[in-house]
DNA sequence: GTGATAAGATACGGCATCGTTTCTTGAAGG
DNA sequence: CCTTCAAGAAACGATGCCGTATCTTATCAC
């Protein structure tokens, strides 16, 4: 489909030259289509681009099997770096990076994407156990709930590359059960 | 004096239009000067963020006091929070952000900037406690010497601001001192 | 006062993107 | 077969940045 080829353009484009330099003429290159096709149906690029991420593919969610904790959270955090590899991630990786510059375009993002999409990777799993009385509650605070996606991401920066099973274990062994007392 | 002027315009449009969008022209009109100043002295809007970057002020470093871990890290971790308050730290992020689309950049800036500075805000405490003997060495493992940091870059994007002081305390208490087993 | 140097202003041709307009091509539906 | 509508191609004037060249002005050293 046109409009398909169209959205995956948009996405490419948008990963390799940046949201600064992104114009309706490149897509319409990587595209193989006339910009007047373009203009035609999005009145600007960041409107392309959000249509765009929103019919991508939607993450997967985890499904705690709610008797091991250590292997439910890794598989969680293991989904994580998974999505981050997709072009998606990286588009949206390419907006957030410029928050400062366009507010209203990272306010859509979240108000048409992820918003629609329910909670974060361990908060899930988290909750699961915290309802079956197997986790204290009192632990999940905004602080701990957070640390195995920090992790994730800081490695992911440090590395240049998006951290492997065996450095996900060992954020959810080092970082994530000491905090949750276990 | 004129080359800070310049310095400063650098880094202030890097933060205001991103770094695909900064360009000779911008800079000049900001430090108020002329276009051929610039080429005069650098040869790419690349060179001249590095430069301006290479001579901003440098980040203060934690001193630790040896015997209150916990308050060394907030310590730490609050001077880490006050540099992202800076200029400096802002273009630093809008560099780091375009990682993918210009490695050579990034590398230079780790290369002329970061890697004469030493290590990093908690790692410093954490070693020397480790040396003292009051951590346990094993405990400092790549992960664990990252969970300070990673949560305050964490909070900062969820957030849309740097945390503050309570929040610094809680990343500490709730995350960094369970890691270490205290 | 004179000379040297850099700042600063202006204009240049070249080029790319902007958003729009016009026209041709092509495929589906009746 | 023929009509219709969107895709696609090409060109438009406008704008702005590129990097360079030219010329004037201001500030020093001597």
């Amino acid at each position: 489909m046109l409009v398909r080829a169209i959205h995956e353009a948009a996405l490419a484009e948008l990963v390799d030259v940046g949201l600064g330099q992104l114009g309706m003429e490149g897509i319409a290159r990587r595209a193989s289509t006339a910009k007047t096709v373009l203009y035609r149906r999005w009145a600007s690029t960041h409107e392309l681009v959000l249509d765009a991420l929103a019919q991508a593919h939607p993450v997967e969610v985890p499904t705690p099997a709610a008797n091991d904790l250590r292997a439910d959270l890794v598989a969680a955090l293991v989904l994580l770096t998974d999505w981050m590899r997709t072009p998606a991630a990286a588009a949206v990786s390419a907006i957030l990076a410029e928050r400062e510059r366009h507010p209203g375009l990272v306010e859509a993002l979240y108000r048409r994407v992820f918003d629609p999409r329910g909670a974060t990777f361990t908060t899930t799993v988290l909750r699961h156990y915290a309802d079956n009385g197997r986790v204290d509650a009192r632990r999940l605070t905004p602080i701990t709930t957070q640390i195995g996606e920090a992790l994730v991401f800081k490695l992911a920066i440090d590395l240049g590359r998006t951290p492997n099973a065996e450095e996900v274990a060992a954020i959810v062994d080092e970082a994530l059960l000491p905090a949750l007392g276990i």
